[in-house]
DNA sequence: GAAAGTATATAAGCATGTTATATAGTTGAC
DNA sequence: GTCAACTATATAACATGCTTATATACTTTC
């Protein structure tokens, strides 16, 4: 079927992307803590296991992260009033920086990539934007 | 300026399908053993140092990732008779198979997600490949 | 109000990286 | 031709960021 080979190669060729923005834009911080605070901005104050389920990594795991989140100062502890067992997590404002001056510096990477193409393939990418969108939100829950 | 803006918007929809497929898709390789992988099979035998350059490892690093691969039977260290100090890495048939099936696990978990998309925007990914393409192999040496 | 369940923390260990340095081979000046 | 300086890889010691197994503290249910 055509069609299935038309997606192969659009995964294929998001494949290829994701090992290419890793080479252009080697981040300081791991990639676990960079999702996990961007988690935290977009969707507010989580525990601990909702974080290492969303993230896929153990609840231990998720513990350290947040232990050297809270360490750095850019996210913090706060009691889940209802549930005494349960804590939530909150970014803080140095986190929301944190997570703003990483995501400037990548972006800032791959403009100066994309302002190198040309007019037609700079055009196919911003057109493909809004499906990008809508594939990642997608499954949402 | 408009354009700047529009590829801002691009760089964000990337950064953010990056984040994307790495949690759509963990994969049980670390990334540099991947890339590295990778790198072997398309540009052939590479010296140790050259490997970690490409990868932006230390070269300690890349030796000791290079003796896993060896010791996985995916890779395999074999004589440099221009340089006697050096050493070239190959890739075996048997890392040839790891790589393509991780890909294809990648692809096709790809393939799902993208399927559920509508028509247009189906297509608006399709339209954009090629581009990627060229984003890619721009900057190839 | 105790037994069972749940949320987080701690402990021990493994994988994958780092810097500093050692070893082996090469090259060029004399 | 040989020795000093350079280069490619390896080894050593350590850091980071995960893992599984288990302990602790709290909650819920009967």
């Amino acid at each position: 079927m055509a069609r299935d080979r038309e997606l192969t190669r659009v995964a294929d060729g998001i494949e290829a992307l994701v090992m290419w923005v890793r080479r252009q834009a080697p981040s300081q911080v791991s990639s676990s803590t960079a999702t996990t605070l961007d988690t935290l901005q977009s969707a507010g104050p989580l525990r601990i296991s909702e974080l290492a389920a969303r993230e896929s990594i153990s609840q231990p795991g998720m513990t350290t992260l947040i232990n050297r989140l809270e360490a750095a100062g850019q996210a913090e502890r706060i009691p889940d009033t209802t549930d005494g067992r349960a804590t939530l997590v909150r970014i803080t404002t140095v986190g929301r920086t944190v997570l703003a001056d990483r995501h400037e510096a990548r972006a800032s990477a791959l403009r100066v990539e994309l302002a190198g193409l040309n007019h037609d393939d700079r055009e196919a990418l911003i057109a493909a934007v809004p499906a990008i969108e809508r594939l990642i939100n997608r499954n949402r829950n």
